[in-house]
DNA sequence: TAGAATTTTTACCATTTGGTAAAGTCACGA
DNA sequence: TCGTGACTTTACCAAATGGTAAAAATTCTA
């Protein structure tokens, strides 16, 4: 019984646990939780639907898997803004981490996308502990910039909404990116001097 | 079989489609289209689910049915951006608007997002025809205004996608930003202030 | 290498779900 | 008010899907 809380996870645990999780992350951020299935993950992973079920609970226990794995990563770029930094080239370097990471894994940025947009489901103690808490932490950050005459008045809270959105909507809404600019040999470069001119100009005092 | 194109709807045909896509709006939009059902939908409705189908040729239709419609709402902000006006108001206005869209029409917002987050399947026609030249013609647009000096040098296509990403987050990421705000009384005239201070800032010459 | 433990496959099962056939019920014009 | 067409319900069905039991195969270890 390996699923759970095995003590020593074998090389063949392992191996496999990370295959069916990538299978599994390409599956349901393509077609959502509900519009996956487990023999899809199954085949895309090249193991059998039992076999798969040898190594997690259930469909939910390796969604839910994805998703807390999937919140630590998501996390990093907000949590290396450095206090000790400019506030301008912080927040400024943090847009651009956020948008490489659309680039870098969009499958990531879909699931997440997908659950939030079904009312958070499985994520929402996640997103009441870490996300809540590393959030205020960094709003009172930017407010302090701001009190401290560092940076324009702005609204912190809105402005971390503002990076969010333009930034992940390049992953999110990709199909609708691609059909409105067929021919953008490298839309990420364009998309990255337009946000670096819009908030640039936001956070200049 | 009043479904299809029946050229006389009566009344009770015109009130119970009318309930229906209701209903149906109302589920798909909570649920995604895979992970709502005809019953969910019966229920919503009030009627029973073959009684659903004596209105709607299947599932399929009924969701087709609701993404046409949309996309009329949809692009009506920007259709409504008028070549006469003042550049920087009518970028401005049609902000508003779409952000006014975003709390008066949550459940269509989150549809029209998880039909694009899914790739699109039913939608890509619409969007390669109606929306397609629709946006061109609008960066056509204000690509105009750059060139005459009545904006600052911006890339027109992702200042629209800026536009649209900054403003739907307040309906598709409802929960999220509810987790994150759960006392601002009026989220929506924050919202309002911040887009106004960054889009001004960026349409300031 | 023998035996134990782990891993994989085969053969199922119960439920859900989109959809249909046909019988019944209702509304309305002649 | 009567008959015809529009509407609704009842009783189903086939396929898809999440999941299980147990046998078979493989790997590890003493």
């Amino acid at each position: 019984m390996p699923d759970g809380n095995a003590k020593k996870p074998s090389r063949i645990q392992k191996r496999n646990r990370r295959v069916i999780l990538d299978a599994a992350l390409e599956v349901f951020s393509s077609y959502g939780y509900r519009g996956s299935t487990l023999d899809q993950i199954a085949a895309e992973a090249g193991l059998s639907k039992p076999n798969i079920l040898y190594y997690f609970d259930g469909k939910e226990a390796i969604h839910v898997t994805l998703l807390s794995r999937l919140m630590q990563t998501w996390l990093d770029p907000l949590v290396a803004m450095d206090p000790l930094g400019d506030p301008r080239e912080e927040i400024l370097a943090y847009v651009q981490r956020k948008l490489d990471m659309a680039r870098d894994l969009p499958r990531e940025s879909r699931l997440f996308a997908g659950e939030i947009l079904m009312g958070a489901p499985r994520m929402m103690p996640h997103l009441q502990t870490d996300l809540r808490s590393l959030f205020d932490e960094k709003c009172a950050l930017i407010q302090h910039w701001i009190d401290a005459g560092r940076l324009p008045d702005l609204d912190p809270q809105h402005l971390i909404f503002s990076i969010w959105s333009t930034t992940q909507h390049y992953a999110d809404f990709d199909v609708q990116v691609r059909v409105l600019q067929p021919d953008d040999p490298d839309p990420h470069a364009r998309a990255s001097l337009h946000l670096r001119a819009m908030f640039g100009r936001m956070l200049t005092l």
